[in-house]
DNA sequence: GTCTATATGGGGATAGAC
DNA sequence: GTCTATCCCCATATAGAC
């Protein structure tokens, strides 16, 4: 753990974690990444090898472990449920609660990777998304199945549109959550994390359950 | 009109816009929206001075418009409703319709500046960031008093929280309608504009009337 | 208004000494 | 593993001829 080597690659992870989230992926250099961190410059492309596998793996350290949370959740609500199904709320919390909480433990470095996270769903950076998204593969089985199964009368389509949405809400919360203090006045506490989860488990769960709407109506009152 | 400099500030416009959606606005240079558009690099520092005021009358161009629309849509809104407040469902759509709807009118141009302003809402870049948040300052007291209105109940801070859920929802449609056909696997139809409309009014007013929540609770099934 | 040419600075990546 | 020095490319912005 004392190796020089490897200390000299945590803080070239932490650093670049923290200005990646800060201004971007695209816009943090090498350089500043290597200044910030006091390593030298050339430390970056021996340890990382290039500037793409160190976003890979500034990624991957934080969104692998979140996704393996997020599936015991799932199976510890499957567990409860024994041999039913868990219920929406269950199966929305065991996917937002993970991402959510990382604040409670350290509230600065949860708030920066919960902005990096959102960040990286609207990057227009290819290799970001394709990185993210290898991250994120294992989690669609198991999930899909319990979306499915936690609202059974809904079509397919209707379904995927939904979860859909409620990755977007999830995902603005992360990205904003810095600027909803300014936005919101002051109103909006961002400390409390577990009422942060409610609400947005109640949000989510509450649009997953909306009624289905023809496309047809044009200015009904309700 | 046929004026060469307005028509080349325009190609300049179109392409920029063009490039900014499809690979972010920090990521695109100068010289590739010159080359692109058939004209001389100097040309854009002779017509907009900098590429930050370039990025701020693309923006422009698009958004200015659509709150336009949105603030006509909730007067409507509100002259139908006749001394009543307009219900949820029509503040919302008055919201989201005339962002969703560009793509009815030009499907490619519609798709491209929807991944635009999806992208603005988390772009690392603050000179982004500033500029879009003067275009949408007007929307923020009419929207703000007809969201209260639409949903007495609702303590202030918890409007906000769920404005801004809602806000999430729309910014991610925007920005991932061009993967969602992928993500779904086909299933879901981006071509019927008013069927999304519809579906995500739909999603966002379930959410914003879901059930106040108590943080304290742990495991509930429902 | 439009062009060429250039100033000036920063980027990622690497070679090779230590 | 770590450093210095450097290669080579690209960025924004501007100067000055046409």
């Amino acid at each position: 753990m004392n190796d020089p080597g490897v200390e000299t690659k945590q803080k070239i992870l932490d650093t670049a974690e923290r200005l990646f989230s800060e201004n971007g992926f695209d816009a943090t250099s090498l350089r500043r990444i290597t200044a910030e961190a006091g390593v030298n410059l050339a430390a970056v492309n021996y340890h990382f090898h290039s500037k793409e596998a160190l976003i890979d793996a500034v990624i991957g350290r934080r969104v692998a472990p979140i996704n393996q949370e997020r599936l015991s959740m799932l199976a510890e609500a499957q567990e409860r449920a024994a041999g039913q199904a868990p219920s929406l709320e269950e199966v929305v919390r065991a996917m937002v609660a993970p991402v959510l909480r990382l604040r409670g433990r350290d509230p600065q470095a949860g708030l920066r990777i919960g902005q990096m996270i959102g960040r990286i769903h609207t990057d227009p950076c290819s290799t970001v998304r394709t990185s993210f998204e290898k991250y994120m593969e294992p989690l669609r089985g198991p999930f899909g199945e319990a979306f499915r199964k936690a609202v059974p009368g809904l079509p397919e389509a209707e379904l995927i549109w939904r979860v859909y949405f409620g990755i977007g809400v999830v995902a603005h919360t992360l990205a904003g959550a810095g600027h909803l203090r300014t936005f919101s006045g002051g109103r909006c506490d961002l400390a409390d994390t577990d009422a942060l989860i409610e609400r947005v488990v109640s949000f989510i769960c509450a649009g997953m359950r909306a009624p289905l709407v023809a496309p047809a109506r044009e200015k009904s009152g309700l």
